[in-house]
DNA sequence: TGCAAAATAGCACGATCGTACTATTTTTAT
DNA sequence: ATAAAAATAGTACGATCGTGCTATTTTGCA
């Protein structure tokens, strides 16, 4: 997973194309392979995916997807990596566009309301694995609470940012801020989603309107 | 599931006992079958749950435990029922105790907080079973919405309540409130069970007073 | 253009799944 | 105590799973 801005750790090496370039094909398909798992993982889930059905969606044989990562947790994982690429193209980057301090987590909200609720009937990787790997252990459910930690890290952040630039009040609990619009966005999954219940939009809307109703300062303007 | 008073359908009937007394062993240990199952899915979730792992913790043959459902769906249903009824047990019936208003509605956020997060590391059917079958259809998803659709109805009808009793001011949004009543549950799900958070509980508390802070009225005196 | 290597396919394995179907045991009522 | 009925066990089936092994095809570089 190269060039990743959010992840604190970046690769140093960004591109080594001409050097030892084996291997083209292979890394080509293994990434639509993995976006494909993308797509299946949302719909049911990183535990009812399986690499008989991946390949039949593919057009390949089991063991030709197989090869590429040697074990079903491999491929779980990669899943998993891909999932927080597509997170921070789609909501992270676009926020960072926006100016910091309220504006931006305000984007960065939305942002994740699209994709959740909206954007597809797909459903959320991050929560659903949640659920599925919360009293497991392993090198996914690590992998996944890695990236969730690290997409929850940056929203704390942008709280904090907007304390700091003088959006909130002083003595707001940035902790707290961030675990109720966390709370917001699980809310609008579960009953948009499962419930199909309308109006809930609005009302994850209206939740982030009223913690900065109580939180926000005078600096409501731009 | 005889004697449900949450559930708006109640059974007329309620003891047949010496009537036409077929069947005494057989319904005895299906109970206790499903009470294993309703452990095993808390665990593993309703997908995750397989007869052959609940016969062995039965010590039971597959067959055995099979015959008393006729399919695994039937199985998975009656786990829900008999999830939904320890739910009104712990959780609804304690509650209607309480003298209705705000402390009623304190008492269903606090005895649910203790379900989700503290009781067991067990989890939460419903929590779980939404992202399992929220883009699926059939017999299973169908009662697993009606019962948590009721308890949420149960939950909203102690907001309305409450402003009823003038403990919330009249202009309070009561499906606002329940809407973010649930969201704390949800939040608190996710961070204190998958990611292990501390803290979580203490904001699951801080973010129902901040809502109470927001429409209650100055009735906090019980 | 040929040759090594990489990518993909084919096949087989043990395990587990839900669920028929039949046999056996246990329970219940006369 | 005995016979009917209910409960449980036994067995087998097709399907699917992850994964190891060996071919075969495709690719990339000399």
């Amino acid at each position: 997973m190269p060039s990743s801005v959010l992840a604190a750790i970046a690769d140093p090496v960004l591109e080594r194309k001409p050097a030892l370039r084996v291997l083209q094909k292979g890394q080509q398909t293994k990434q639509a392979i993995v976006q494909a798992a993308v797509t299946l993982g949302t719909q049911v889930g990183l535990e009812g995916l399986s690499i008989g059905a991946l390949a039949e969606r593919m057009h390949m044989s089991k063991s030709g997807v197989f090869a590429h990562f040697g074990s079903r947790e491999e491929l779980q994982i990669s899943v998993i990596h891909e999932y927080f690429a597509t997170f921070e193209q789609e909501i992270f980057y676009p926020a960072m566009q926006v100016q910091r301090g309220l504006p931006r987590l305000r984007a960065l909200f939305d942002n994740w309301m699209k994709r959740v609720a909206v954007e597809l009937q797909s459903g959320c990787i991050f929560i659903s694995g949640a659920v599925e790997f919360d009293d497991r252990t392993g090198p996914v459910r690590d992998a996944l609470a890695h990236s969730v930690q690290t997409w929850l890290s940056a929203l704390y952040r942008a709280v904090v940012l907007a304390k700091g630039c003088g959006h909130l009040v002083a003595d707001a609990d940035e902790q707290q801020i961030a675990f109720e619009i966390h709370a917001l966005i699980l809310a609008l999954h579960y009953e948009a989603r499962f419930l199909q219940k309308p109006g809930s939009l609005a009302r994850a809307n209206r939740g982030f309107d009223d913690i900065l109703a109580r939180y926000g300062t005078s600096a409501a303007s731009a």
